[in-house]
DNA sequence: CAATATAGTTAATGATCGTTAACGTAGCGA
DNA sequence: TCGCTACGTTAACGATCATTAACTATATTG
């Protein structure tokens, strides 16, 4: 439905003729240090969830995409559900972590914001796909993982906030979290832009994102209360 | 799927009990004053495409929504698709006119983006639901219409585009386009956004984005030609 | 009042899709 | 060499879903 059939065949065709059979790790789990079959489908899935959907990606075209076909899949994932979850708790916990990592040990909160934005903007210029399907795909996510997700989501959230906060004391917590989450669709919007070339793009969206967090307001921002 | 099988049931009761079966417009077109079928379809549609995206709603939820039943949709629309192409050229029409609306006859270019600022800002608190199908499910759509959603965007970018190159003439095109893109990220953001109250939530994206906007940069942007 | 258009209903159809079953094979350790 | 495991394959199953068919009721109109 998504790929033409050429290729559909082809790559089945060129897997037999001059792949070396996955001679990388032994183990399934991807340990090893090449890209086990488990990371080429997941980042293979990626790309074609960010550009379908979940629902519009069939389990054949994600087989496909790596050379191997169909149900093949279960071999290496519990499901299509399973590969969406690990996709989605994946990128969170990273930029959780990410995050969590640039902020602590900063001499003061302009160098962590300015840290904060380098990761986030680093971040989605290098998983754009990724970013993609977290912001498209969430509520296709079963119960267990969905739960999960959201609180990676909310934390890393929280991470920008409190810096932020720290920054510019006269905002509200209201106001800092509707900023944050402006400035983070800002440099989310990099999957849809006519990209300039990486340095120049990380460059403006770094000092775009800085200017509208640093704005100041004039007078009665805070007097909403909780 | 989506939503639970209380609701289904019930809402067709209360059809039956207590709906006046429709007295507004004669004609199924929607020509008349009050909100037509199509309309409530389309309305309702959004919401659902919105949280779950074009392929995990299905045609009985849509009716659901609205009281009626599965294929009584097709009184209305020539199918699924239709219901979408409808609603993204719509969105793409109603967003382009408006910006080409705010942006003649402005005494200068500041002015000419404030308004479009002020045009966006609010065309996105109210109708977030639309915005989030329209960068969810664009790829979703048939061959004509996805087309000329893609036309109207462009056209709508390229409002932007000349609008900001009036005032930061120290751009190049591709940076201004860059910009621009970013800045309509962080105003479609709002979907997603922990929300102040609609007049504070305005004016917070409207400072951002012309602070993201309107920075001063330093050398050497414009070097890279075309 | 008959006729017709409008807007519903439920049942059936056909395609798609996730998942499972049954089976094949290459590599490897005892 | 004998099995065991990892990793494929194709075929079948069952559910879901968009669409169509067949039919019903209400309201307007000549």
């Amino acid at each position: 439905m998504i790929v033409n059939v050429a290729m559909l065949t082809l790559t089945n065709q060129i897997r037999l003729v001059s792949e070396p059979m996955t001679n990388e790790a032994p183990d399934g789990t991807g340990r090893g240090g090449a890209t086990s079959r488990r990371e080429q489908l997941l980042s293979a899935a990626a790309e074609l969830f960010a550009r379908y959907g979940f629902h519009g990606v069939g389990i054949d075209d994600i087989g496909a995409a790596v050379g191997i076909s169909g149900p093949a899949l279960y071999r290496h994932f519990r499901g299509k559900d399973a590969m969406l979850g690990e996709m989605l708790t994946g990128i969170s916990e990273r930029l959780l972590h990410g995050g969590r990592a640039r902020t602590v040990n900063t001499p003061d909160p302009i160098t962590a914001l300015e840290a904060l934005v380098a990761w986030h903007v680093e971040f989605a210029l290098t998983n754009s796909a990724l970013i993609t399907v977290h912001l498209r795909d969430l509520d296709s996510l079963a119960e267990p993982d969905r739960h999960r997700v959201r609180e990676l989501q909310r934390g890393y959230v929280e991470v920008w906030v409190e810096t932020l906060l720290q920054c510019r004391p006269d905002l509200s917590e209201h106001t800092a979290r509707a900023s944050a989450h402006a400035v983070l669709g800002l440099i989310n919007s990099t999957p849809h832009s006519a990209r300039l070339d990486p340095t120049r793009m990380s460059e403006l969206l770094h000092r775009m994102a800085m200017n509208a967090l640093l704005v100041e307001r004039r007078e009665g921002d805070e007097a909403d209360g909780a």
